[in-house]
DNA sequence: GCGATTAATCATATGCACATGATGTTCACT
DNA sequence: AGTGAACATCATGTGCATATGATTAATCGC
């Protein structure tokens, strides 16, 4: 409802990485069985994820992909970012020169609404959503006041 | 970003025959003038509308749309809905059996936020985005034509 | 170096959202 | 009753996201 399917797939295929209870490499074919995604078209999406920084890969035996940075430290804006359509737009009606100075019907109402979504996958890490989130200082998992 | 195309056209075409001055029906051809959307496209989407019960059509001269009900009592989640892909998935990484008792990794942080949104298209409607609400209790009515 | 193993990439398919042009159908007006 | 205005619908086209299968390229262990 919310990501395209190649955004979810790359979703999954993230979490089921950094649940990993070693750092070795993962193969295509192991997250392909594991998330049920098309091989091929796994591989390329994650070959994505490794232009984008959030994955590492080798080739060869012993070969897969591996975060490159820590779980805490990813977003899931990272993540889904390589595979939303244009980014930066978010008219609810579609108007193009839709912004905060000459903004549409719709935007004031709409906007704040749009920025609280854009706040969740600016400030959830994928350590968070994989469960392996190593709880900082005190502080409450998700949802944090501000 | 949020609304296929075909949803922000149809959202677009009921704000402009809320807008009207008089409550003549409306014709798809001006409607596809003023909203720079394809005639014929729009006709079938109107009429998708019009099933919906959001919108009323007569043929003929002097035939067009017209709003079945008062803009205050149309919200955007009806306007929408007839277009929206699968209604009621909304499960962030796709997993088809999410739900409150079955949650999915995402459950438990996501589901705060889409409810918020859904709550936006629930409880917005048509007259306000317009434009033409008549305010009730102590706001200032901006434009209360009608 | 050789063969096995693995990711990377290419050429091609498929399905759906979006669109178009032509034709059909209903209605108001005279 | 006939004519033209308007919506309704049909047959077809187009482009993009989503695949798929085959091939290429890199890396490891021997």
């Amino acid at each position: 409802m919310w990501l395209n399917s190649t955004a979810q797939t790359a979703l999954n295929a993230v979490l089921h990485i950094a649940r990993q209870p070693t750092d070795a490499p993962v193969r295509v074919d192991e997250i392909a069985a594991s998330t049920d995604a098309p091989r091929n078209y796994l591989s390329k999406t994650l070959h994505a994820l490794g232009k984008a920084g959030v994955l590492r890969s080798w080739r060869g035996p012993r070969g897969g992909f591996q975060l490159a940075r820590p779980a805490e430290e990813v977003s899931l804006a990272q993540v889904v970012a390589p595979f939303a359509p244009a980014n930066g737009r978010r008219c609810l009606i579609g108007n193009t020169r839709c912004s905060d100075l000459t903004p549409c019907a719709a935007h004031r109402s709409w906007s704040p609404v749009a920025g609280e979504v854009e706040r969740y996958f600016a400030h959830t890490s994928v350590a968070t959503l994989a469960g392996t989130a190593s709880e900082p200082v005190g502080a409450a998992p998700s949802d944090a006041r501000h």
